[in-house]
Order: C-alpha cells, then sequence, then structure tokens
DNA sequence: GAAAATTGATTACAACCGTAGTCAATTCTG
DNA sequence: CAGAATTGACTACGGTTGTAATCAATTTTC
C-alpha cells in the first residue's frame, strides 16, 4: 500500500461518514453528516479534493458521483497514528500509552480488555 | 489553563527544541534543529507565529530576543491527544490502545510497564 | 570611522483548508 | 414543452502553513 495523502481534520469526518455507508452519492454523505454543521457544496468540494488527493474514488451513476473509499479506516489510522506518534511524543510509545492511561476514561471492561491484549 | 491554539507539524518541531533547552535565542533554537532541514529564517518566523498565537513568550536581551515557552509539553499533549483521538478513533480510548498495541513495537519492559499501570 | 556581519521586523508567496457561491446541463413536473 | 429543481463543475476567498528573502538597525572588525 503505497503512502497515504494527508487528510485534513474536516476530510476526516467525511471520511468517517463514506467508510461507515459507502457507497454513497454527495447528497448521502450529506444525511450523514451533523445537519447543521455542513452545506451541500461544502460536501461537494471536500468530495471532489478527497478524488483528487486519490483517498476516494467516483463513478457516474445516473446524474449522480457515486463515492467509495480508496483506504480503508485502518489503513489510515496507521499513517495517522504513526505521524501523530512521532511528532507529539517524539516517537516513544510507551509514555503516548501512559499519557492516555492517564488523561482518558477507562472503563474496568477497558482495562481488563488490554490488560489480556498485553498477554501475547 | 486555558485552551491552547493549534500548533502545526513544524511548529511542533520547534516547540519540542524549545522544551528541552529553554529559554533559548532564535539562533541558538537553529542549532537544537535538524540543520540541513531548517533555516535560520524559517526558524525565526516559526518563533515569530508562536508568539503571536500566545504559545510562547520572548524577552529583548541585548540584541537578540530570548524565547521561552508558555504551555508545558504535557499541556500540549493533552490538548493534542484528544483531538487526535476524537479525529482517528472517534473518540474510542480502548480502540485506539488496541491499534498502538498490534502497530508499535513494545519491548517487554514497556508491556510490563503497562500492565502494572492498569493496575490502579 | 567605514565596511562587514548580525539579527529582528517586515514582506512574499504558493499550497492547503474551511466554507461556500455561481454557472450550466439535465431532469422532473405540471 | 416551459418553468422549476437537481446536481456536478468551476470559481472564490480569507486564513494557515511551509519556506524563506529583503530591509533596516545595531554591533563588530579592520
Amino acid at each position: 500500500m503505497p503512502d497515504a495523502p494527508r487528510i485534513s481534520d474536516s476530510e476526516w469526518e467525511v471520511m468517517k461518514a463514506l467508510w461507515d455507508h459507502e457507497p454513497m452519492t454527495a447528497v448521502e454523505v450529506l444525511a450523514r453528516l451533523p445537519h447543521d454543521q455542513w452545506k451541500q457544496k461544502t460536501v461537494n468540494t471536500f468530495l471532489v479534493r478527497l478524488e483528487t488527493k486519490g483517498v476516494i474514488t467516483s463513478k457516474r451513476a445516473g446524474r449522480a458521483n457515486v463515492y467509495r473509499t480508496f483506504y480503508t479506516e485502518k489503513e489510515c489510522r496507521r499513517f495517522e497514528g504513526s505521524q501523530f506518534l512521532s511528532k507529539v511524543f517524539r516517537g516513544q510509545v510507551a509514555p503516548m500509552m501512559l499519557h492516555f492511561i492517564e488523561n482518558e476514561e477507562l472503563s474496568e471492561s477497558d482495562i481488563d480488555m488490554l490488560k489480556k491484549l498485553l498477554d501475547d
């Protein structure tokens, strides 16, 4: 898999909507986003940009374009995750994990799950 | 503590240099950054911008400005961390932790440390 | 003291980002 | 079929980011 292009904050919102219900038209994507925060034209612009970046693809179906993601959410999380790790935690995994354990709410079951995970 | 402004990728590099050795002049900051990737004037621009954003402060000392961070690295990690969590992992901590356990190299001692950490 | 070096302040500029509006073609609707 | 609605394509525009260059004042060096 080639390196994924950078995906901006707002582009991520569109991507998450697409991953959840692809393939979709621009109108359908809007319907999946918080309605008061997004205008149809804005969604359109982002879809065009994402396609230009090669992160999604489109196919004409009747009068509308139907969009599909090109990278999986997992893949994008890998790119963004290692980016974040090196930028904010200087590439040091353990301090980062520690940070999240200290700063984010973990339920009992989360903790149990993670402890099990760490056992392999 | 008020909300920290957004700090861009390159700005983070400057901030990390500053946190490690503050206070510093612009020339000293450059000396702490990879020399082939940074020009003095570029460093200057970033320092000015960071001060405008209120993330660092400066005081004139002789002919040079001496810079100091205003937010700690810990604070900035909190902002950036929760931003990342909600953007990339939809705010779900456990899946994020799982992701990093699966995708980043954790040493034996890292794992032991984390398991201990999870025990409280 | 005049030329050279240092260094902050100001200015530049293209690409990316967020947020849409306008134009134009196609498709309904009555 | 003529007006209305839909929808993609193209255009807009100010703010941020990365990357510096120029201008100007001050200091150092012959």
